[in-house]
DNA sequence: TTGAAAGCGGTACCAG
DNA sequence: CTGGTACCGCTTTCAA
């Protein structure tokens, strides 16, 4: 020991890897981990990963399926010892290989359950009825839903959930439209949205990050919130709370995702077949600032 | 080729980077991934790497030495390709352990010119003077530092800058706090500060993060932004457009910062020495809306 | 307990 | 160009 000191010796993981067959190491693939969000997520596994004496390697997709695949190849070509992927894009595919592989992975929001694959997903539907409820309650007849590209389109959840809890309450006018993720993203799609005929009485964003570039822009068309105009989140990340007005949304556990993600990762196979499992975790109505009667 | 995609065969990245002894791979380090300026600098890096075939893995320290500590030994047993630290906190050790291992690496505001090792800093006390230059043309006497652990205390560059550009005004009366490298942080620092019996003018932080959260304190006291008090951060991130009021601050062009990191670490040695070198980028003032005329 | 030897899955260099 | 072989540095197994 004295002598590893000195000369400053480093053993070789990737020797070590090779040798072992398994890596002590552990991947996430995050669509954007710029989003707090993703970063959350990835701070707790991480945390997590390190108490058992893990590393982990982070990959970023910029929601851009062939990043998805690149970084999936790569943390494959790594032999990880477990892969959490949180990403909203996902092709079949790639759920196939992942499985092929070998590799423990838990999925979040996409995929479906099955061989060593866990699945965590949150209830975004009933996160969406409380806020819709509780938008109606305080007579808003006109909705508009901004989103980002993945979470817009013919397959997406998040959309469907907005347009068939919105149906239940008659004569409700809605319109949706896609951004990037990212304040900026908000901010376009809100200009583009005020900018056409429909006059939202309510605008209910996607998540917080986006809901900041939202925010942004009604205040500089000298729009009110929530006088003139109600704004919604969901996430409940850190910066909800720092913008003004503070956002009304719904909180996502994200330690409990994270602590989560890691432990599905680390159950050992039983009797050869892993014990891969779903787990649904329901969000939490958060009323702050940004939200009040319709007015007009 | 066709054989590849049927056997569904990945490469295994540990034996490779065994055999062949470079890894394709470089490390990133930085202090808080959460805050923006460094997330920006990683995304350009990534970017720069994904261009010419290599991947990149980042480590997130918190500020923590040990975890630096962790972290560089991670990079080192990986055999990275080259490592970009970005980092506030240093200790002489860890520049000379990286000297040793014969990794190319670059620094970003610390540390010293040597061996293969470059450095990138930016001139913070240039940013600062302009700073408080324009403070002062604006009447603010009382002026408050704002900062995270690492930027104060007796090494620190940032809070010397701040305290000898002040000195070179009379009658100017300073106060420095700390917190963490969070919006969080810098809330309670200003609480603090407000709790005292220093009445600030102005309130200088050492970045945009931590400023909006300062922001958000004062809103809650009913301080009015710039009216009652002037705000300023550093940095120029994404999110300073749009917290409300907008930042004045200094920007740091972080896509040159990421930019030079690469190439810097992508630098062949000549005739077995590599090409270590130092350079200054300057930061640009930036007048927005969270600064004024002096109130009392 | 200690030491020697056989891989792990590639790369690189050699002769054919 | 093709095929063969010697490592890369560590883990694991098996003898001694």
């Amino acid at each position: 020991m004295k002598a590893v000191a000195d000369l400053k010796y480093y053993p070789n993981l990737n020797a070590r890897s090779l040798a072992g067959g398994r890596s002590r190491t552990l991947g996430i693939i995050a669509s954007n981990l710029e989003n707090p969000f993703f970063f959350d997520v990835f701070r707790v596994l991480e945390a997590d990963a390190h108490a058992q004496g893990y590393e982990v390697v982070a990959a970023n997709t910029d929601y851009r399926p062939e990043q998805l695949l690149r970084s999936v190849k790569t943390m494959i070509g790594r032999r990880v010892g477990g892969l959490a992927v949180i990403v909203s894009e996902m092709e079949p595919d790639l759920v196939r290989e992942l499985e092929q592989s070998g590799i423990p992975t838990v999925f979040y929001d996409v995929g479906p359950v099955r061989g060593q694959i866990s699945n965590i997903r949150v209830n975004y539907r009933r996160g969406m009825e409380r806020i819709v409820e509780y938008l109606h309650g305080l007579g808003h007849s006109r909705l508009a839903f901004i989103g980002h590209h993945s979470t817009l389109g013919p397959l997406s959840e998040r959309e469907k959930a907005f347009l068939e809890t919105v149906a239940r309450y008659p004569g409700k006018e809605t319109r949706t439209i896609a951004d990037v993720d990212r304040p900026e993203g908000g901010r376009r799609a809100c200009a583009e949205l005020l900018d056409s005929a429909f006059r939202p009485t309510a605008i209910l964003c996607v998540n917080d990050f986006m809901a900041l570039g939202v925010l942004r822009e009604l205040r500089e068309r000298g729009l009110r919130v929530p006088q003139d105009v109600s704004v919604t989140g969901f996430d409940n990340i850190g910066l909800s709370e720092y913008c003004w007005p503070a956002l009304t949304t719904a909180h996502i556990p994200r330690d409990r995702i994270g602590h989560l993600a890691f432990e599905s990762l680390m159950r050992e196979p039983v009797n050869g077949k892993s014990p891969a499992r779903e787990i649904v975790v329901d969000p939490e109505f958060l009323v702050r600032d940004s939200t009040g009667p319709a007015s007009s």
